[in-house]
DNA sequence: GCTAGGCTTCGTCAATGGCGAACGCTAAAG
DNA sequence: CTTTAGCGTTCGCCATTGACGAAGCCTAGC
């Protein structure tokens, strides 16, 4: 006999919403003695009291309040499961959807969403920024048309291109004792208290494989959802962290922040384009793909013209001494 | 007859799994005839075929691969609360947990629990940004021992002190056609695409319900969860959108960005710090509480001192022009 | 053609869950 | 102080549910 079940949550919810066994009783159509056993029975269950039982009706515990707030997330989730399910169906959705973490977001996407949008002024873009690992289950259980996501996380089944890379720097503070380091490696960060992303970014998880390859704790202190969160943390002598270079630029003038390249191999990351068939794609999900995977050899150009012209500072620097 | 229920998902799981009505009874202890009828309920319940039957094995339909995404997220869901409900006695927590919302991580908390670590330096900080609705859930629900959140969410039974006050702007690319405006009504935006925050924060929230007051639709283009996200998408001409004024100051050198003074009155906004009873807090946590709400008042001090200055300078222009 | 593997359907029966009735407790009203 | 009203608990009854074994169907491999 389980009695965690979702006609007890949504009694549950009814008893904290009315604070009577009785008129919930009323409300979900059931016997009052029906209600009281449930009750009774999810007590021995979770082993607590739940209710103070009054004479005038009933008070929550801290664990009926704890349990409350389960009960209303996952009655909101049961909803959420109705829904797509009901709808899905009804196949043909009328824009595109698109799921990028937060590098993609922050780094690169503005500029390719801008391009695509000049090409294509009359589509709508549904854009969720969400983790990496987040971002493939949506992929392949079709709640996203397309994800962008770090490419070393596994997201066998889909359809990979090639996106963006990025360097992963070490962000200190400027008077910070490993600020004036030329390079450095992971391991000689872990002495430091950290400033991360949420447990579940790609971000984390690579610190976190590296720091438990070393054998030694990764002390993360606090963790936001932006990078810029990470920076204001920093400049304020909270920790250090681990962000992407080209995200930082932006903060180098306005606080004090000083960053220093990481010589492990992992700190180059590759994000990656996910369909699960491109073939199936709607058209203009199937041209934002294109128009995307081509924001990296358009990329590639331009890197390539700025080492052509700093090679052309070099031979005017040759030129002048000759 | 519902068959949505846990056991059901659980076994859906399982025969996702092992893509075997026959492996997923034996691993749930079931018998066959019992796990085929469960299925057939569930998709009679759900007007959908979950799974192509094959001589040796089933295969997810689409609408089964959604179905197991919520699957997993519902049975994770599960577990924290167990997880929570059976941790719920023990009582002592070793350390300060602080839940905040974007704008009080990004605009003062840096600073703040910088001079907080200062002051208590083997004080051990746990803090999550959350969104607004969220946090106060989790301090009444006993998740989090402070809230940071937006003011003008309800937060009947909780403990409410002063935190900060800050001043949304209407935030445009330069050569947008609001741009030059002095100064502007919210209604005055809602020809435009916006780039905004998830769904559930307050922010959001703040918009959507006056722009339902005024009985207009409120175009959101595209959400991500960071203010700097969304300075980068308005800079390249994605749309526009509302932020506080104190966060995108420092965007405005790096970034073709305007900020236009919104004159509706919900414009001006508080945060707050919300506990469950300040009594009953650890001394450390209520001495945080006491740090942060002398920082509304610093923070006076700060700005009365910049009027002096201001005035000051006034007097000074004055005694040049005598 | 036969066998093995896998899923479906049917009938049986034990277990579950809802009900009404009876009981106990407390606060308010007379 | 007694009675009444409101509310939650417990018990026994019985209708419904859910799990089981057996039988049947389909397909692939030998």
């Amino acid at each position: 006999m389980k009695r965690l079940d979702f006609v007890t949550l949504k009694l549950f919810v009814a008893i904290a919403d009315s604070r009577s066994l009785t008129r919930a009783a009323e409300r979900e159509h059931l016997a009052l003695a029906a209600v009281s056993k449930r009750i009774s029975d999810l007590e021995t269950q979770l082993s607590t009291t739940l209710l103070y039982r009054r004479p005038r009706g009933v008070e929550l515990t801290p664990a009926g309040h704890a349990l409350l707030h389960h009960a209303r997330h996952m009655l909101d989730s049961l909803d959420h499961l109705n829904a797509d399910l009901s709808e899905y169906s009804v196949g043909v959705r009328g824009h595109v959807r698109l799921h990028a973490n937060t590098s993609a977001v922050i780094e690169f996407l503005p500029d390719d969403l801008s391009d695509f949008t000049w090409r294509y002024p009359q589509i709508r873009i549904d854009m969720q920024e969400r983790l990496s690992h987040e971002i493939i289950a949506a992929v392949r259980d079709g709640l996203t048309d397309i994800g962008i996501f770090s490419a070393h996380i596994p997201a066998e089944g889909l359809s990979i291109h090639a996106y963006r890379r990025d360097r992963l720097v070490l962000v200190t503070a400027r008077d910070h004792p490993l600020a004036s380091r030329e390079s450095l490696a992971f391991a000689d960060t872990l002495d430091y208290d950290f400033i991360g992303l949420e447990q579940d970014s790609s971000l984390h998880a690579l610190m976190q494989q590296d720091s438990q390859r070393l054998a030694r704790p990764l002390r993360m202190r606090i963790q936001v959802r932006s990078f810029e969160g990470i920076c204001r943390m920093i400049d304020r002598g909270m920790g250090i962290g681990i962000l992407p270079a080209r995200a930082v630029a932006s903060y180098r003038e306005s606080l004090a922040l000083a960053t220093v390249p990481l010589i492990d191999e992992w700190a180059e990351r590759e994000l990656v384009i996910g369909v699960r068939d491109l073939e199936a794609l709607p058209l203009i999900a199937r041209q934002m793909v294109e128009h995307l995977a081509s924001a990296s050899a358009r990329d590639a150009d331009t890197e390539t013209t700025a080492e052509l012209t700093n090679d052309s500072a070099a031979l005017t620097n040759v030129t002048t001494k000759v």
